[in-house]
DNA sequence: CATGAATGAGTCTTCATTCAT
DNA sequence: AATGAATGAAGACTCATTCAT
């Protein structure tokens, strides 16, 4: 009977092997340039097994974006950037900062899986677009919410506020995609600087 | 001699026509979903034909990048966001505005060759990844000078030159992207949005 | 000891749930187009038990063919056409009726056995070859010792025995097969008019 | 100019080749135990070549079939046996025999494409099936079309024509398929005897 | 006897590239 | 320069069979 349990966890572990393998080369060079066979190999995997657990690449992939993409929708469920209510301005863009570069750490550990779901943005795989899609528009819903509420709370200007929660998104992205290829960039200053230009612009008030 | 010419014309031409199928192509389905037998169909080339333009499929794919990198750079090198001395702020905020618009207007009309830069900035191919990378240091270089005189002037804080430019990069290549993604969302608005956020952050001035 | 007994009759249990799965699915579809995990899937076995009973594909198939060429070879030992003497032609002939209506009916009976048999006499595998050709030549054999006795007792022309032995076979099978795969046409007008046709011909007696 | 003509040429050339090696290697094994392997091996044409020919294996050999059926359908209607007038029932005998004759010839001069077409009757490949099954009802229609004409004139009995027609198919395939597996019987023995017993039966006339 | 994860040789198919014409 | 048939290495995927538990 534990025998049956046995196997259970054996083939789980495989699978997992093989989804690590995966996610690294995945996250490496793109889903075209990944051969099987380097999973495979990589994984110290028989093509047999492989296929006991995917039907194919794009099952595998598909199902990588999928897990990616629950781990980012829960970040971003549980880090809302406008969340609380601080005392003063300067509490504010330090909570600010600190949310970003939490976002950063997110992105940094799970460096790989992150590049997947960035690169996979531009992909043209209709099915896995529907997927990185949704959770473009699930982020964007999210923020906007925030957006309005800190508006209306007086807090924010009366801003467009679907164009400003791009524009958020496209900083947020970009720059975890800038510092995860330029790792001599000071992490606390990128989420600084981010949270500063977002909440006051460059220009020198007068 | 005019045999000569018109033979090359005509060799000319027929390059040109596996350039423009293979900028459709690329930029409909990225690099290695593109097979060569559709762009020399499209193109209506035959194989033979096509060797004698380019050497092989990446040949003919760097040769697009150096293209489209090379109108980016000129665009660049002919746009600059803080070229002139404005009279007051609304003026500079416009001006800057319109900036974000033309460039939005250049990837709207180099639309297909944007996307494939685009695209590549996240390839992980070695050889493209120099020109992408080059055509963004370039960026980052121009505008970092900018900022660097803006300061010095007393428009601009003193921020970080180098993390304001990657962040200003992000908000334009980004929103970039969201236009071509998003043709509703209107052109103007997006570079309002961007200018307005990019000068004066996102807070109410109390 | 009844715990022997049981092991042994749960052993006998699986290997005829695993027979009565092949034959099913080998009927459907042909050797080839079986695979072993179907017939492990629908019989509810596991490889290993399977490679317990039969130490290959190949061999669970001719322990098939095996046991319904043993059930047809019995058929025919037990139904002799011409068996019995008649007192007159009608009562020969219905008598000859009733035996092909007979065979139709066992084809039913056992359709899927008798499809893979009949499949399997145009098939190429040799050692398969084998087994079905023995089962036509005794049909043959036996259907020529008939034909003999009959012609010496006057009753049939002094014919080709061999070749109207497999005049007989071809219609006697062919019209199974037509049978199973048109079950629209009714079984008795098919035995009534083969049994016509072969004993007295289709042209009108002048 | 002639450059394509000559291509052209090569191509039906190459096609060919793959189609004669097909049909003999396909009649030697049956479908599913031919690996296009061998095609290419013996037809010396390289895996990239055939593809340029067929989408597959499955295409190769519903072209096969088609040819083989229009050569078959062709056949049928060219020879029918109940065609002409005859003087006296000997004659008409004979002339039946000579077409059975003719079609054993046929069968003989084709046999890979007959072997070919006579196991795929069986075949449970549904694309396959239409098509041989469109054979079949086209002889059964022609063949009852003969029945009725030869009925009206009052040389034929009034028997079940779609069952005779399915009779005199099933003898005519069946001792094509005994004649071409055991070479030693005489074919014109068979064709008579074939004719004879349709036409007449077995039993004496008192 | 039973289990089912794992194996890996074997098969089909693709597609960038070549080369004779 | 152009043609397009041919090439063949490389890749994805299958499935009968094994074996540790």
């Amino acid at each position: 009977m534990d025998n049956k349990d046995n196997k259970k966890k054996k083939g789980e572990k495989t699978r997992q092997r093989i989804i690590d393998t995966a996610v690294k080369l995945f996250s490496e060079k793109g889903y075209d340039r990944v051969k099987i066979i380097d999973i495979l190999t990589q994984s110290q995997v028989s093509p047999g097994a492989f296929y006991n657990y995917f039907s194919n690449k794009e099952d595998l992939f598909l199902e990588i974006i999928r897990l990616g993409g629950e781990s980012l929708k829960e970040f971003f469920q549980q880090n809302h950037p406008f969340k609380q209510k601080f005392a003063n301005l300067e509490e504010f863009v330090s909570a600010m900062g600190a949310g970003v570069n939490y976002f950063l750490d997110f992105a940094e550990r799970n460096r790989q899986i992150f590049s997947i779901l960035f690169n996979e943005l531009l992909y043209r795989n209709p099915r896995i677009k529907l997927t990185t899609d949704e959770l473009i528009r699930d982020f964007i819903r999210i923020f906007k919410k925030q957006l309005e509420q800190a508006t209306a709370e007086g807090l924010v200007k009366n801003l467009d506020k679907e164009l400003t929660s791009w524009l958020f998104l496209c900083m947020l992205l970009g720059m975890a995609q800038v510092y995860l290829e330029n790792p001599h960039l000071p992490k606390e200053k990128i989420s600084q600087s981010l949270a500063e230009v977002f909440l006051f612009g460059v220009l020198r008030r007068s």
